[in-house]
Order: structure tokens, then sequence, then C-alpha cells
DNA sequence: GAGCCTTATGTAAACCTTTACATACATCGT
DNA sequence: ACGATGTATGTAAAGGTTTACATAAGGCTC
């Protein structure tokens, strides 16, 4: 007599089949309805040790094909599922990737997580997600994930120092960076080719016409903003035209920061025809305050961005910038660590990917009203 | 001789401290220093067994003063920390959420996110993540999360059908939804008024002066559409507004949706002088749809939505609309897992939270100049 | 047909906890 | 002074895997 449930077949010990049974430790109810199926009672459907039950799962080729064939079916008709814990116990790693940004309350975190979730879980492995909130003690507490096992690697996200400076130094478990190195270069990254994504917008402003084109910066150190910085200069250079450092300045990448920067612009005696911005809240941040001075972009200026976030197409006008691919850099960095974690060893310390120029409508040829100026 | 590492403090167990070293059986390694602390190296340096470690960590009441005393010491010596995997595997349950949405890409996923592992954090859970993409073979999937033990519980989210159908009759793990009943109210959940949000719309565009206020809706049946709708007949029905269904039109929540209202709204006979839109996508499809035909808004309509989500504030102009406390609702709903998984019996079965009313710019007084219609 | 190699399977230990039960000791009431 | 009660601690089993090692059987060579 077998009746199945949908959720875990119950399997009644008591019917021939079971002939095995018997010979064994009585389990604690004889019809294993609640519980889940163990290892155990696979094997005793299958009639053989729970040893070959584990190698049919999981070194298929070790076993012969009739018993294969058994345990298979005991394991569909138990509803049979590895006991994770007990697994990750014995292993001595567990199956989970543990995801710390500094904020995941960024709506550009969420993209990337869709590409980190999907081939994590191509692999079996799931994912953990933690926030730092740029709190390195909080970080820090994320670290018993790993002390405790319950986490086997780990994705760190630009800009977090996730755990204390001093722990810098020790060793970490095997890790894969998003958008930057982190640690000064001590762990592999996946990121995209700031200087090349610069070099774009650059590129397409001087395509437009306009020769003065401020730089808005981020003067906080990261590698990003000063590989985009470099993709300007780059630019600038094979275009002949000298830099001219009454145009560049440096914010902190905040809406604010933008909006602050087209004052100080215009306190000074040159302005330029295009505004190209370290990120898009700073692009944002230069719109609103041209916008304030009752400029129209982008007839009066041009402005350009850099990520794509969300809301770049939202603002007026549409902001022209370049996206950052999300999803492949999620499944980049999660694809580097399973193989890190596979193998060992990193095969690449660093994974630039290729960035796109987005066009809407935030850029044009430059004014020959000058008019207002 | 004791010398300490960052990560994991290394303990010669040649020490005197260790007396009770001998007595027991050796480790693998002598000086413990590549493999993480055991409850047993704390016994061992404490001088108590396993059993009064485990006791002076989980039940401190239970241990004598002076023991707790050198148990403490001796877990800061180690750097030990309990091995989460065999906690799980002795105690048939984790310490972790599994949070499945249907789009973890989704921005508005994110703040939710935010109030969810907050508050799991604040218990020593940790949260799991996993998206359907509306695919319930997809969701079946996550299943194996609970029949492997590796989640306690789990939180849905609105308009997921995670498992397959038939599996809906079947024992679920403690779950707790958000925004909306899950499987026909089988499970808590936690929201927001829809209600009272979609009245406040409806009153702010009342007090204005409005008289002919459309509802644009979203035919897909999901009791938070069909509140929002409530809100809006029951605020005109205060007013002393018979309905009017020319004016009530039903599209899918998308922009193109919103866009497309318009469209059906222009060919008839009569035309309202705002929209009340069923969120904030169906929205921005209006205004879009609006600008297309050389409207201004708010001057010659207004325009509400629903939700807040991030974009809002950067169209143009930037939309009114009923914020969902998001932060707020994830807190909540993970509090009340968490209560579930404790006490075993939900104490509410529906919370609901109180959404505010964002003003921005798209309402205004209905417009006199009916010159352009 | 003896010895040897290969292949398939079983046995049992180990991974690290938690906790029921047992034990030891101190305190108290009479 | 003794049993009863209570408190603090220890012993050992159990939880579900994986895998080193042992065993058994079959096929091969000479």
């Amino acid at each position: 007599m077998i009746y199945t449930d949908q959720l875990k077949p119950a399997f009644d010990l008591s019917t021939s089949l079971c002939s095995v049974a018997a010979k064994t430790a009585p389990r604690q109810s004889q019809v294993s309805n609640s519980t889940p199926a163990t290892i155990e009672d696979v094997a005793r459907i299958a009639e053989v040790s729970i040893a070959t039950v584990s190698r049919a799962i999981h070194m298929p080729e070790k076993v012969a094909n009739s018993t294969r064939l058994k345990v298979n079916q005991a394991i569909a008709i138990t509803g049979y599922t590895t006991n994770a814990m007990a697994r990750s116990l014995r292993l001595g790693r567990s199956n989970m990737i543990l995801v710390v940004a500094p904020d995941i309350g960024d709506p550009n975190f969420s993209n990337i997580l869709v590409g980190l979730e999907n081939e994590a879980r191509a692999h079996g492995y799931g994912i953990l997600i933690g926030h730092t909130q740029n709190d390195a003690q909080r970080g820090l507490e994320y670290l018993k994930f790993f002390n405790s096992n319950q986490a086997a690697g780990l994705i760190l996200f630009t800009g977090i120092l996730p755990f204390g400076h001093q722990t810098m130094t020790a060793r970490l478990p095997p890790s894969v960076g998003v958008f930057e190195p982190v640690f000064n270069g001590g762990i592999p990254y996946v990121g995209v080719d700031d200087t090349e994504g610069a070099r774009k917008a650059v590129d397409l402003l001087l395509a437009e016409g306009h020769r003065k084109i401020a730089f808005i910066g981020d003067s906080r150190t990261r590698l990003a903003y000063t590989r985009r910085r470099m993709g300007y200069d780059a630019g600038l250079d094979a275009a002949g035209i000298p830099p001219d450092t009454r145009i560049v300045l440096e914010g902190d990448g905040t809406i604010e920061s933008g909006r602050h920067a087209v004052e100080q612009l215009f306190m000074r005696d040159t302005l330029p025809t295009a505004f190209m911005c370290v990120n898009d809240q700073t692009a944002i941040g230069v719109m609103v305050g041209l916008g304030a001075r009752g400029y129209d972009i982008p007839r009066d200026f041009s402005v350009t961005g850099f990520d794509d976030v969300p809301q770049a197409v939202f603002i007026s006008p549409p902001l022209t910038t370049i996206r950052q691919p999300r999803t492949a850099i999620g499944k980049q960095a999660m694809a580097l660590l399973l193989e890190l974690l596979s193998d060992g060893r990193p095969t690449e310390t660093e994974i630039l990917l290729r960035p796109d120029l987005v066009v809407r409508n935030s850029v044009s040829a430059p004014s020959r009203n000058w008019s207002k100026r």
C-alpha cells in the first residue's frame, strides 16, 4: 500500500517492499509522514546502504546502473531531498553565498542581484544578503556567517568597508568584488570598463561639436571615478584639446554636489558648453541647477551621466548616459566566485565588461545663442 | 604561551591552562589554527563540559556566575562562534528566512528588503532571497529550501504563485505575505490600507474642485487594486457624485496601459478633469499620453498615482501619489513571521499600515480654459 | 586454478551541536 | 543527623550526511 501526498509522499514501511526495514532500528514513527525523508528511508526502500544512496546522488558513475535506478525510484517515492544542514556540517562548507552591499535599498542593487541569484541557483547555490550601511562594525557582524559555516563565499560591493580595518589583514573567505577592487586589490572583481565608458561619453560630446566640456567628478577616492576622469582626459587629448582645470570640479557624487558644481562654475569666468558627470546623480543635480537658472537642456547646455540609473529615463530631459550592464555584472561576479570556490585560485583578477552609451535627450550641438551668458 | 590572530586566535593546548586537555581525546592538530574553534575547544579552556558551554550561551541563567565568566573568557580567547549548521541540524530548524518575490529586480523591492533584513538580523536570523519571475515551476524549486531544512520561514510577495497549484493544498512552511493575502488568505499578510490610500487621493482631487475624476484601474484580480477602486467609489459617494462608468477604465498596471487609457477616453464623449490611477506606472503612462497630445499637467489635467515608486519624483511634473511605507512593511512582515515561528499561531491575520499622501506637482484645480478640448 | 586487479557495495566514524537524564553537592526543615 | 529539595554540572545520544576503509565478487593473466 503506497499513498502519496504532494509535498512529501508518505510511505508505509509495513509493505512487503520494505522487507529490509525490519532489520534496521525502527524509526520514530512507522509511517514517516510528518518528518522529511532521510537518506536512510531511501536506502531502506532501495534495499541498499546509505553510502550507496549518497554515491548514487553525488557520484553516479560509481554505482551500477541497476542500483542507480533503484535508488532513483526510491528517491521519487519518498520525495527525498538531502538535508543541506547535515551535508554542510559534514562537508564543512555550505551552499550559500553571502552578498554584502553598503545599501540594499539602492535601486541599482536590484538588477545585479538578479544576475547573482540566477547564476548561483543554476549551480545549486543560494544567496544570503546583508547590508552594512557603510558601518564597518555592522560588516564585521557578517563575518560570523563564515565562522559559523553558513556561507561559502562572499560577494562584496564597492564602497563597503564591511570589516574593520584590522581584519583586512586577516584571511578573508573566498570573495569577489563588484564594480571595483576591494581591499586594495586583494580580491578579484568584476566591473565595467570605466575608462572606455567615459571615453564614449566625451567622444559623443566632441562629435556634437563641444570644445569646452566640464567634468564634474567625485573626490572620494574610488578607482571607478579615477578611471572615468582618465577617459575624459584621454578623449580631450585625442581631440587635441588642452586640459582646462577651471572646468574640472570635484564633488561627492550626490545630486547636491551636481547642483553645487553648477553654482561654482557660474562664479568663474569660463563656462563650458557641456557637462560630463561622473555619475547620474551628479548629472541630475547639474540639470536641476541649470534648470533653476532658467536654462534649457540640451539647447543651452549638454549633460551626460554615468551608470544609467532607473530614474535616468524619467527625468526631463531623459539623460544621455553610460549604461552599467548590471545583470551581466552580477552573473559574471557569481560565476567567478563559484570558480574560485571549486578551483581555489582565481583565473582572472579583474573582469571588465563593456559599458554602452545610451543616447537620450540631454545632449545636442552647442548653442550658438550666447545671449543669455 | 598564547598568541593571537585576528580572525581566530590560536591557542596552544600545551600550556598549563589546559590541564584538562590531556584527559580528552586529542584533536587533529594541537594548535587549532586553521580550523574554527568548536564548543569543545571552549569547554577545554574553560575547564567545563561542552554541555555547560552550550548552556552558558543559550540558557545563561542556568549556569553559575563564576562558570559563566570562565566560559565567556574562553569564548573570547578562542573567538568561538557556534556552528550554525550543526545547530540547525540538531534543532531541526534553521535561522534563515526565505524571501521570494516575483522579481527581485524591481526597484520597489529594495526598500522592503531593507526592512526585512534589519528586523531579521536583529533577531539572529539571516535572509535568503529568491525570485520566481512569475514562473510557478521556479517557485517550486524553492520548496527544497524547506525540505532540506535550509529555511525556517517564508516571506511571500504579492502576485507570486511560487508553488504549483496542487501544492497549495499541501502544508506550507510558516509564511507571511507582503502587500496582499496569498493563496486566498491562507496565510497572514502585511500590507497597506489601499482603500484609505485611494480615498486620500480622491479626496485631494475633490478638494481641488474636480468633479469628473477618471479611474484607471488594473483588471488583474488583485485585492489591492479592488480596494483602491473601493476607495475611489467611496470618495465620490461621500461627495455626492454619482459614479460614471464611462470614465472608469481597466488597464493592466503598466505604463502602456496608462497611455492606452488616455487614447480611449479621448475617443469618448466625456473627458475627465483628473486621472486617478491605480498605480504610479499607470499614472506615468497617462502623463505621457497627455503630454503627447500637447496637454500640460497639472494645468489641463490633474493626475495621481499610487505606490510612490522611486521614479515618481523625477518625472515631470513630479507625481502626486500615495506612498507605500516600504521599509516599515518589510519590518512588520518579518516581525510577524518571527512571532509565528516562536508562537506557532499568528496573532494577526492582516496588518494594514497607513499610507501617506505625497503632494508633488501633478495636481491642481481643474482648468477653466476648455478651449483645447 | 592461483593470484591479482577492478568494480560495486557496505560499515562505521566524523562533522558540531543540544538536551534528556544522571550525578554530585549544598541547603534546609525537622 | 537525616531525608528532601534544589542547583550546577557532566555524560552520552541523536540529528543526517559523506567518505576512508574493508569486503566481496567477478574477470583477467599466466
